[in-house]
DNA sequence: AATTGGCACTCCAGAGTAAGGAGTGCCAGC
DNA sequence: GCTGGCACTCCTTACTCTGGAGTGCCAATT
């Protein structure tokens, strides 16, 4: 349907719009790439792709500009995804080194994507779900009040306030927890339910109460899952580009955790890196712009997604190769901690 | 200098122009505020203010607009702290009791400020160098690293990585735990140094090196205290307000955790709730904003501040308010838990 | 002496008009 | 199937013009 020098029209239509943000003519694209047609030729195979959807015209006798289904197969079929350059590579890698622990980590990471695609980065931390318990502390913080904190396997501390009844011994509270370590330590947070299922059972009936709130909260927490954390940063590189009006629904949207976890989508479908255009995305608030995302994850364990969020009219190899090497770094350093 | 009716006209400009968003003229001003006067007379009045500084006119034959130093003389003497309604009071007060950590108190809290005063609020963590130790918590996460866990009388809980010599027994770690927690329970954080000064010297000497580097990772945490946490909600917000080109400075500004915390400012001068106008606030890129920030804590202690940032052109007693009554707020949940 | 109404003046905002130019679609010729 | 030519469209920019809101000043009034 669509012969080698209409992609290659394609390809250069969105390669231009990209850089200069003006809908691109016949006249200009013969100019910029040498074709070896003349722009008559370009104007031809521009009105079939035209008709075919991949690009339109905001006014008749205006440039053309690419629609998210160009961009679409610009994406799978058009581009390659970019490497970084050495010095990147390099950049990237002694300032991920520096953090010193899991928050910090997260934190320089998303700071890093913002400002290596000059885009809203977004990071979400190691899943629950996927990580195991490797250490469970019970502090008393006040009469009546615990903390419950979880430590996991890829150093994300969770921690959780537990009413309890008034009068617990420091024994009890000792002994509840060195029950929930040998429970449950080096666990899948799957096995977390029927693991400690049984716990009011092992202490004494005095405590069953104090342990079955505690079981409650732990079970929330692990298994509701119902606040995965994520954070966003390069809030500020939106202003750069010229989103007009819709700026504020993006800023709205980015405010809003589901969205954001949405937003991410699945974990991937084995592919690397994937990329959301337009109005593939779930959100209305986001309909002009685009995602590219990734899994990171020590070895084979995929832990999370991050990803970067900008205008659909970006430079999409750019991107998705700074989004796969942040992946592939942060696995690393993860894995190295 | 200023007579009442001057001081009544300057009111009146600022209350119309926080509303319209316009330069107002005489004329509109006789209408709208039975002032008992005609425009010419307030003409006259409006000469004298812009004379002194207090309002300023962005081109010949416009309305005036108040200047940072008329606003801060509004502030100052022309206008009372609104307290809320009752049922906004309620509001916060269900909103904020439903928190479960320190994480989402401070969480749901700077959400509730930016969404009750329809701009960027801010909020600082409750200082580590005024919080005493709870609980130390050292947990192995893999060879030769020891997650150093430590949590507040605040509920806030700290983590960090230590690299240690490899080949540490589990008995050493519990050593070294025990003692920690002996010494430390308890103590205010600027206690901690004395007090572990001589901890080296209690473990037996194969377990020093640990003890130094667990060490140095505590006090490094504790008193250099370099990374005071601080977040903020509400960049949507800015988005709704005309700030025209300044916008990305704003935003950039809000993305530098420095910035913010100096923002907020020094922790207070007894008075409730501070506010820096405009050219007040020591960064270039706030210029055009202000800041109403106020000290939160139980008691009589002071934690950390809490703010809101918006244009200078904003409602300074509804906002003063709304930041003075979160605040105690706040202070009354962080007690409570 | 303070206040007021009148008046000429300034200057922004918005509407209308015109010229320029980039880009298109179509067609006939190669 | 490609190309050059050509008439046409319509945005963009600049310019002009007018209406109106607002000012400053002054002479008259209280």
């Amino acid at each position: 349907m669509l012969d080698d020098r209409k992609l290659a029209v394609l390809r250069a239509i969105v390669e231009d719009f990209v850089s200069t943000n003006e809908p691109v003519g016949s006249k200009a694209l013969a100019d910029r790439h040498n074709l070896g047609v003349s722009p008559a030729t370009i104007r031809n195979d521009m009105a079939v792709l035209e008709e075919q959807g991949y690009i339109a015209q905001p006014h008749t006798s205006a440039g053309r500009v690419p629609t998210d289904k160009g961009y679409r197969l610009f994406v799978d079929r058009l581009s390659t995804i970019k490497p970084l350059s050495v010095a990147e590579r390099r950049a990237i890698e002694t300032f991920l080194s520096g953090a010193y622990d899991l928050d910090d980590v997260v934190g320089r990471t998303v700071r890093l994507l913002a400002q290596l695609t000059r885009q809203v980065a977004v990071v979400q931390y190691p899943s629950l779900t996927r990580s195991s318990v490797r250490h469970v502390e019970l502090v008393p913080v006040a009469e009546g009040r615990l903390l419950l904190v979880l430590i996991t396997n890829t150093g994300r501390v969770e921690q959780r306030l537990i009413e309890t009844p008034a009068g617990l011994s420091e024994e009890s509270i000792g002994h509840l927890r060195a029950l929930l370590n040998t429970c449950l330590d080096g666990l899948g947070f799957g096995e977390v339910p029927a693991a400690v299922a049984d716990l009011p059972e092992k202490v004494g009936p005095d405590d069953r109460p104090v342990a079955a709130a505690v079981l409650s909260v732990l079970l929330e927490t692990l298994v509701e899952n119902h606040e995965e954390k994520i954070v966003f940063a390069g809030a500020a590189n939106l202003a750069a580009v010229d989103f007009s009006q819709s700026l504020r629904e993006v800023l709205v949207a980015l405010e809003e955790q589901v969205v954001l976890m949405r937003l991410l989508g699945e974990t991937g479908d084995s592919s690397t890196v994937t990329v959301r255009i337009g109005t593939e995305n779930p959100d209305l608030g986001l309909r002009s712009t685009s995602v590219v995302a990734a899994d990171y994850g020590v070895g084979d364990l995929t832990l999370a997604r991050l990803g970067v969020l900008g205008p659909t009219r970006m430079d999409y190899p750019s991107t998705m190769g700074a989004v796969r090497a942040v992946a592939r770094y942060v696995g690393q350093i993860l894995a190295g901690s």
